[in-house]
DNA sequence: CCTCCACAGGAAGCGCAGGAGT
DNA sequence: ACTCCTGCGCTTCCTGTGGAGG
């Protein structure tokens, strides 16, 4: 009898209990190493609970370092206190990457307080009116949070508009939570709104390795079965992603990643191995969707070091000593000359050619350096930043479709 | 020593798309 | 719907650096 294909999948057991919890989306109910931060939060909203304006807040941090779980889970606390107490405390979170110009923004927090009215199409005026007058109307004092503000396009008259909003309103109030990974955005805000929105500042500093380990072990235990996972497992990826950014996220995806290896090739148990496999698994997804992004032109160049590479036209002798794949900048111009004109594609000059090398460099695609004593006087000898011939072929996929 | 070659990278300018202003 | 402006990708031109060779 014929297999069903999905036989082997169910068939195989896996060490998860529920995947979900390693998912980027999940949100835990447990956010160890942010008990300050979450307090320091409560004192400034509460506040609203007493029938006055919070402080307006900015928050800072890297990526993964909890600035939206802890935002988001103070949020929620402080509705269902509200709700409880009968205190008119209102929430709003608004990802401004997706809603990224004043309007965008505010339509997105009318809709959660008018769930059943439909507002597209009215006009920016209209929107902000109705806004306040929800305020004014059933005197709340209400909080938008506003995550990754940096990404709307007009935030001076964004905050503007809603600071001054509560020079306008009788009863309720409005606060605003602005989120941000990017340091130099406030110094990008016109003085008043910076002065506005700074009212109170805080800062996400990065995880430690020994911080990384405790929440991993923490997920693990309730995404994982019970001993499916080595304790060195953990610590190799929580120093992983210590050593890079710090990052909760990458830590996390570590690990879901070593454990689909782990059901994949059938070993019931997550070692350092597959965790270090993981790692060069999820570098080299990075590494492809660059290649997959780059401008055209920019793949062909990078086709020529690939393609000069696996010829091993570039073993020289320099300074004496012999190296593999080193490439001079003009053979690598002549070759891409070549294949550019082979496929009928136009030919950059060389002035932007070395642009591209550049950018290419600063990727880490390539590594660069300049000459030096000895060899053709001022060039910059260029070497691949990964295996040639994985490149290659990524770049064929790419270019002759 | 001078000149030529091979190359690096700054400055200016050009054509174009797409957003802002009216 | 219209023009106007701005940023971007790219070329052209240019100056500078250092080895090779007469």
């Amino acid at each position: 009898m014929q297999k069903n294909i999905f036989e082997t999948v169910v068939q195989n057991e896996s060490i998860f209990l529920d995947r979900n919890i390693m998912s980027q989306h999940y949100t835990p109910n447990k956010l160890p190493f942010r008990e300050s931060q979450i307090e320091e939060i409560t004192t400034i909203l509460g506040n609203t609970l007493q029938g006055k304006r919070a402080d307006n807040l900015f928050i800072y941090g890297k990526v993964g370092t909890g600035k939206t779980v802890t935002v988001k889970y103070v949020l929620q606390q402080l509705e269902q206190f509200a709700l409880q107490n009968n205190s008119s405390a209102e929430t709003a979170y608004v990802n401004c990457r997706t809603h990224n110009s004043k309007y965008k923004v505010l339509l997105n927090a009318l809709r959660k307080f008018h769930p059943d009215e439909n507002f597209i199409g009215f006009s920016a005026a209209f929107v902000y009116e109705k806004l306040l007058e929800y305020a004014n109307k059933s005197k709340k004092q209400m909080v938008l949070a506003l995550d990754e503000v940096d990404k709307v396009k007009d935030v001076d008259e964004l905050i503007y508009a809603l600071s001054r909003g509560n020079d306008e309103l009788e009863h309720g109030s409005i606060s605003i939570i602005g989120i941000s990974n990017n340091l130099l955005f406030k110094d990008r805000l016109d003085a008043r709104t910076k002065s506005s929105l700074c009212e109170k500042e805080m800062v996400f500093s990065p995880y430690n390795a020994a911080e990384l380990k405790a929440i991993l072990e923490d997920r693990v235990a309730k995404a994982f079965k019970k001993g499916a996972v080595e304790e060195s497992a953990i610590n190799c990826a929580a120093a992983f992603a210590a050593q890079e950014t710090g990052d909760a996220r990458t830590a996390v995806m570590l690990l879901l990643r070593a454990g689909e290896l782990t059901d994949k090739a059938g070993l019931g148990k997550v070692t350092d191995a597959e965790v270090k496999k993981a790692k060069s698994k999820v570098e080299e997804e990075i590494i492809f969707n660059m290649i997959k992004t780059l401008p055209s032109q920019q793949q062909l160049v990078l086709y020529a070091i690939a393609s000069l590479t696996v010829n091993s036209k570039g073993v020289r002798r320099i300074t004496g000593v012999q190296e593999e794949g080193v490439l001079f900048s003009g053979e690598i111009y002549d070759e891409y000359k070549r294949i550019a004109k082979s496929l009928e594609e136009n030919v950059i000059s060389s002035r932007w050619y070395r642009q591209y090398i550049n950018e290419l460099e600063i990727y880490g695609l390539i590594l660069a350096t300049q000459s030096g004593k000895g060899i053709r006087g001022s060039t910059r000898l260029i070497k691949l930043g990964f295996e040639a011939k994985k490149i290659k072929e990524v770049l064929e996929g790419e270019i002759f479709k």
